[in-house]
DNA sequence: TTGAAAGCGCTAACAA
DNA sequence: TTGTTAGCGCTTTCAA
């Protein structure tokens, strides 16, 4: 391997000017830097950028943690993050947690090691406090999921509000008793949306039926073993499913097929989130759609500014949702 | 932050006695051992990983390039490569192609500058020589998808006989006509599979009508495309389809029940590869499994002997591959 | 415009 | 068992 001594000698220059041409050719004689490059080029040279890094104790080198590869929604989110950091010469990795924070604490040691300059995470499985320690050192931003009182770079949707407004439209539908697919309570999120379901029920001075609601890993299958229960629950009566998200909402339609019921004719569903499969499954599915570039953009660009050493105006960063209606809810037949 | 410096005068031992005891503390004494360990402690130290990588010129991280993230098949592999990774205490990274050539080579050129140690392509969107000028230099593993003469380390299943097999099981059931999805006829795992096709066609003496056959993209919408072509082409006549990816016979399904036929009792369907949703979906999806877990587990395995420098005794590696027969592709009416 | 030289934090060879 | 020291390849300051 060639080094940039070796390079300043072909080239007859020193080192310094040799890395002057590879910092942007500044303060060189353009026949110098054309010596240079010759020399670069005849030796096949390329910078060890473990010595720049080094050197520099920088890495452009980001990590997003996700929670489950092979989940789509984060996809979008990806390509958004990707966007960003390409015009900044960042280079991005994906981590994979498995939502497990032993994972994740793994991936925030590489802050402290230097291996990388900041995280963004949409997995938030460790304590608060451990997070938040790390955050007031290194740039992190944590997307899509926070916590009860936020304390660093967030960005995410009105998830509370969101899912009320779900509720409503299925109320809206003329449904009275609707089911409530709650996925895992320990995440705020999801406690956040399940809160939207009691909003939308008691501003329109409905009982709360907790039989109704059914905590559920938030999976395809998680929502078909959830729905599986509920149908099978003697005297448990109901005219439509929300699902607090797609994944459960698709695995509810498959348990309710199964057992013969048509969707949205007998059972009116929605999900959330809008992950890629919605839009092809069927029936189509409606859901709430996240942000999802806009998610990624803007948690990049947080992340730039921590870097870069600014400190955030405010923490929270609240991104506009949208209801997507599609075939699952079926045909408007209450009033407004 | 502190250096090795501080730890060591804090210690009052020196700077190799200290970088001894992150070591392992071979040729330390237990209470100088004791003694350095309460000063990190003290001083919160974390050895500099940049400093490290740079003094011994390697990273212990390697990179997996995937085409598409949001696709399931990619998860269960990756749990294959994490595991082994982990008990050789290595760090595995994503890194989303979106199979273009030029991201890929941006992950590639991390080799030459030392970023990684080495990577896993279920890409391999690049021209064969440069990926193969890559692999001579450096460790390369491709999964999943190769060449046509293999000359670098590589982990697979027979794609060709694989899809033979699943046609054969789709003759044997007296389908005769067969439309078949062939995705994107420039990755050669998807011509191999279309050879499959044919041979298993051409071993019956039947003839090959090629207007059942559609290159289509490797996703549901491409599938749900092509199929809408095959159901609206006049007088093409077909009553079963495989597809060469579960993506596209999901699609296929899709566009089949949206043109009121039932799968499996008007059309047969079939699909590869095996993915989360092809259990989950309704009807759920014959297919072809590839050994996921096992393909991650070799191409990690792969990797190490190239890193620590053995040259692996042939490249290719062939792994079983299994017919798992479900709902979609209906009854048993032919002969054996 | 160019060069000399310091030094980033660490590992490891060698000496004690 | 411990310490001294060279040096990994680069960037950057300072001087020429």
């Amino acid at each position: 391997m060639p080094t940039i001594r070796d390079v300043a000698h072909e080239a007859g220059v020193s080192i310094a000017t040799v890395s002057r041409v590879f910092q942007g050719g500044a303060n060189v004689l353009p026949e110098t830097r054309e010596r240079v490059l010759q020399a670069v080029e005849h030796l096949n040279y390329h910078p060890n950028s473990l010595a720049q890094q080094f050197r520099t104790q920088e890495t452009r080198r980001v990590m997003v943690i996700i929670p489950e590869l092979g989940n789509s929604f984060y996809a979008d989110i990806f390509t958004g993050i990707v966007s960003v950091a390409k015009v900044n010469n960042y280079t991005v990795f994906i981590y994979d947690s498995h939502g497990q924070a032993s994972s994740e604490a793994h991936c925030f040691d590489m802050l402290s090691s230097k291996n990388i300059d900041g995280i963004i995470t949409f997995s938030a499985s460790m304590p608060q406090e451990e997070i938040e320690r790390y955050a007031s050192q290194y740039p992190v931003v944590v997307a899509c999921r926070y916590f009860d009182e936020i304390r660093l770079p967030n960005v995410t949707i009105d998830n509370a509000k969101a899912s009320k407004d779900m509720v409503n439209y299925m109320l809206n539908l003329g449904h009275r008793r609707i089911c409530y697919l709650a996925g895992p309570s320990d995440i705020l999120l999801y406690r956040d949306r399940m809160q939207g379901y009691l909003a939308a029920l008691s501003e329109r001075g409905l009982a709360f039926d907790p039989r109704l609601v059914f905590n559920c890993d938030p999976s395809i299958q998680g929502g078909y073993d959830a729905m599986n229960s509920a149908i099978n629950s003697a005297d448990l009566k109901f005219s439509a499913v929300v699902a607090s998200g797609d994944t459960m909402a698709i695995g509810a339609i498959r348990a309710l097929r199964s057992q013969g019921l048509k969707v949205p004719k007998d059972i009116a569903v929605a999900g959330f989130d809008d992950i890629e499969l919605s839009a092809l499954f069927s029936p189509t599915l409606t859901t709430v759609r996240q942000p999802k570039q806009q998610i990624g953009v803007r948690s990049m660009e947080k992340l730039l500014d921590l870097i870069a050493g600014k400190k955030p105006a405010q923490y929270r960063e609240v991104l506009p949702y949208e209801l997507v209606i599609r075939e699952s809810s079926g045909n408007f037949v209450g009033t407004l």
